[in-house]
DNA sequence: CATCACCTGTATAACGTTATAGAGCCGCGC
DNA sequence: GCGCGGCTCTATAACGTTATACAGGTGATG
């Protein structure tokens, strides 16, 4: 099919070897051959074909980034970026969708899909520790996100409980009392939910406000609608909360359809915050004040950090990293920043 | 590293031959060998090394979507539909991710990309029919969403003219008569933009209406931001419009941002529809009326033509396909659907 | 002048798989 | 009793690349 080392030597009259090296610099080549080379390559067309090449190699070039759900913008916002950083370091980035399912994660974990994968990005919500020990396959694995720890392998997240400090001290701070929580999972199922539930209670604490267990609304999962019922099984109750803290911008969103329909103004009646800092949330009336982790830095530091256990080189420092987070003040807290 | 064929059948004492047939059943094997074989396959955990397979299939079982933005939820939701649909007929889907950028949709025509990819399906938006008839590559290429026409490859897109129709009639049915467009590129850079400002002109005229240039906004991109700012333009107006079709969906979240800001109600003073059905639009203050293309449909037939093509199927019909649309009303337009 | 090091370039053996040609065996029919 | 077809299984040649070992030539050094 496409033109091949073969092709190329024998125009350029040497050998396969040869062109192997000018293509990749392996070996020194002399100035008059290497022009030679070049030329019948810029003639012919070639490209080497990458599956030669890394069964060769013994590697393929492509890593993956496996997050629960591409439609969560601040997913896709995060593989934008760690396509970009891949791509700058020579690797193809593949986005897998576990689609919150614990089976796909587990298959990604160890299964035969690793064979083509030299390393993984995940972004686990259904899998804890003992499952990620048990892992077999070798290639190097990058957690981001969510809360399993004590693992021997990298893990970039933002600190979930301090972010959930963050946003009830900013609330508490424009006088709100009663404060709700949506967007935990009953059972604990989904780690960072436990943390940030944890973060909401520490925080109240603190600030001595008492915990009140029917203002913590669990969801089936954290999108948009699962905010916006909560919203409403929230307002049902005889006395409705001053202030809602939502898991996650999705479920803030809804929650603030919700209120909406309801006739409720934002933030006079209810503030709102989320977390993760998408796009949308700087276009909902009113905008939504969030809690922003440096998904930059995050997409960049899980790619670099992968390619570079990958590549085998020496990477220092910890293996967890927690990359920082700030609140942005939006009209849904009422005290925009300047 | 893994394991491969070779320990199998040294475990088995087969011959390697033998274990390949075992795996994908190429030739019969006896029902003896074939479990003692299997057993060996289990006990070891072997599984294929693709990328070897693949060198020697001349297939890498690989094929990539490519989108102009991979944080438009349009992108992200037929993404996912089309990961799931590949995945089932055994292909991973790569996501790709041209930025709206000449250059790199050009490169992944038949740039050296092309060898690790068994086809390719993109979204075009700054190359045009000469620069995919000029494609040199010989991997089959579908085509989604925008106006490319008159090519030899399968294109899988909506009538944008016919849409845009659509949205015009409905705003006129409400008795709208003043309506302006966002999202035209002045040079029709992006052609189905030029498509939708057909559509609107065309139908203004069937409706009996003038057709205003000043109530035709260009826009730099498509995003939230962009809609944003031609609204606020189109409002400094002395006469400002009573309806706004948008480009897009994001367009036309951005156009009801600034409606609000400037404290026009939607839909009593300004009526808004989009295009895409973006999960969004259903959760905006108001929602907002759209036209839904039915993705679903385009994902899972440009996967299947573009497999077919791989697998040299013979394709019955035409090249082109206009998938359906229909009309959603919403609040943005007042009259919301049952 | 012989030795050695060095610099270019070449021949070739992998990498792990699949497809082709063919070898052995058994039973059937002439 | 011999050939022949059918059934299993095997040996082996690719696929296109990279890395290793080596060959030839040149210039410097003892």
């Amino acid at each position: 099919m496409g033109v091949n080392l073969k092709d190329i030597a024998q125009r350029a009259g040497v050998s396969l070897a040869t062109v192997s090296n000018v293509v990749n610099g392996y070996r020194p080549v002399g100035e008059r051959t290497r022009q030679r080379v070049q030329q019948a390559i810029d003639e012919l067309g070639y490209s080497p074909n990458l599956g030669a090449r890394h069964l060769r190699r013994g590697r393929t070039g492509l890593i993956a980034l496996a997050v629960p759900e591409l439609t969560n913008p601040y997913f896709a916002e995060l593989a934008e970026i760690a396509i970009a950083e891949a791509a700058g370091l020579g690797y193809t980035l593949v986005m897998e969708n576990t689609a919150a399912d614990r089976e796909a994660e587990l298959a990604l974990l160890d299964g035969s899909r690793q064979r083509i994968i030299d390393g993984l990005i995940l972004s686990p919500v259904r899998i804890g520790r003992e499952e990620v020990l048990a892992r077999t396959a070798g290639s190097p694995l990058v957690l981001i996100g969510e809360g399993v720890y004590d693992v021997p392998h990298d893990h970039i997240a933002i600190d979930n409980v301090a972010a959930s400090h963050a946003a009830i001290r900013h609330l508490v701070a424009i006088g709100r009392r009663r404060i709700a929580f949506i967007g935990a999972t009953p059972g604990g199922d989904r780690q960072s939910a436990h943390l940030r539930v944890r973060g909401y209670r520490e925080a109240l604490a603190a600030a001595g406000l008492p915990y009140r267990p029917r203002l913590v609304a669990g969801t089936d999962a954290f999108g948009r609608l699962d905010g916006m019922r909560a919203m409403r099984d929230l307002l049902a109750l005889g006395d409705p909360p001053d202030a809602v803290f939502g898991y996650n911008d999705l479920v803030a969103i809804g929650a603030l359809r919700a209120l909406a329909e309801a006739g409720h103004r934002v933030p006079e009646h209810v503030a709102v915050v989320g977390i993760d800092d998408i796009e949308e949330g700087r276009f909902t009336a009113p905008t939504l004040t969030t809690i922003a982790p440096d998904k930059r830095e995050i997409g960049r530091l899980a790619v670099r950090r992968l390619i570079a256990r990958i590549e085998g080189a020496e990477v220092a420092g910890p293996l967890t990293v927690q990359t920082p987070f700030r609140l942005l003040r939006r009209e849904s807290t009422g005290t925009p920043d300047a």
